[in-house]
DNA sequence: AATACCTTCAACCGCACTGGT
DNA sequence: AACCAGTGCGGTTGAAGGTAT
């Protein structure tokens, strides 16, 4: 497998390729006591490796639920919309693909599909150039209706990318409008927007949040994947 | 068979954001 | 207001596997 070689930094923590008795080692932890504190638990589940390192370990490979490579047609053309309306938010992305995580949209959207939406611009430009040569008046692309969505709604999105709990379960009927009205282009492009898709709450997997830990309610709503059943 | 180049993807890194003090 | 710790995100890296020459 394509892996990185294992190494120590400085203070002995480790790099690189995680050992099927690491992975062990974090899905028990995780199972029985949850992830409460990233920076403590590799010391808690007897890990020489950092917070990140294992919090990305669990959620890009270990979490439960995910689904992993063999992405199907329905997938890809989902992952090229959601592209092109949101850019390179990977995690908003992820958020509306169960099963999927981040890195892996981002690796296959690089290795597979970049190239694809590309051409498939490429050809949709051509054509409107053709059709619209007798109208000068430029069309708002859905990439400007985007980023001007962004620019004046960005701090109430859900999908904003760091958007509080607050912000994002809360929503005014200013902004709710103004949403609608930034995104009514999706309605004939998809059937994202179908539903409640805005008020939607991000919750597509389960994790670990143990029964004694204090109040995680300020996460609950955020795209981080926090459950229900908790 | 050798090796050079390309592809893939797990993992790392740096930065930004949030909440607490 | 300033600082700090914890966390999440997106860009990038790097090594193994695959393919071409």
């Amino acid at each position: 497998m394509m892996v990185r070689t294992p190494s120590c930094d400085k203070n002995g923590v480790k790099k690189g390729t995680w050992t099927p008795e690491e992975d062990k080692k974090l899905v028990e932890y995780i199972t029985r006591y949850g992830h409460w504190n990233w920076r403590l638990l590799p010391k808690f589940a007897g890990l020489a490796r950092c917070g990140k390192s294992c919090r990305l370990r669990w959620l890009n490979y270990l979490r439960p639920n995910l689904k992993r490579g063999n992405y199907t047609k329905e997938e890809e053309e989902t992952i090229i919309k959601l592209h092109r309306h949101l850019g390179n938010r990977w995690s908003a992305i992820a958020a509306r693909m169960p099963g999927r995580t981040d890195n892996e949209i981002k690796n296959h959207w690089h290795t597979n599909l970049k190239k694809r939406s590309q051409q498939d611009s490429v050809a949709t430009e051509s054509i409107v150039s053709n059709s619209n040569d007798q109208s000068p008046t430029e069309q708002p692309t859905a990439n400007t209706t985007f980023q001007s969505f962004n620019s004046t709604t960005q701090d109430c999105s859900p999908l904003s990318q760091h958007s509080s709990p607050s912000t994002s379960t809360v929503v005014s009927t200013e902004n709710l409008v103004l949403m609608e009205d930034e995104f009514a282009f999706w309605d004939s492009d998809t059937d994202l927007m179908s539903g409640n898709f805005w008020l939607e709450p991000y919750i597509l997997d389960i994790s670990y949040v143990p029964a004694s830990e204090p109040e995680y309610s300020s996460q609950v709503f955020d795209v981080e994947l926090w459950s229900h059943d908790t």
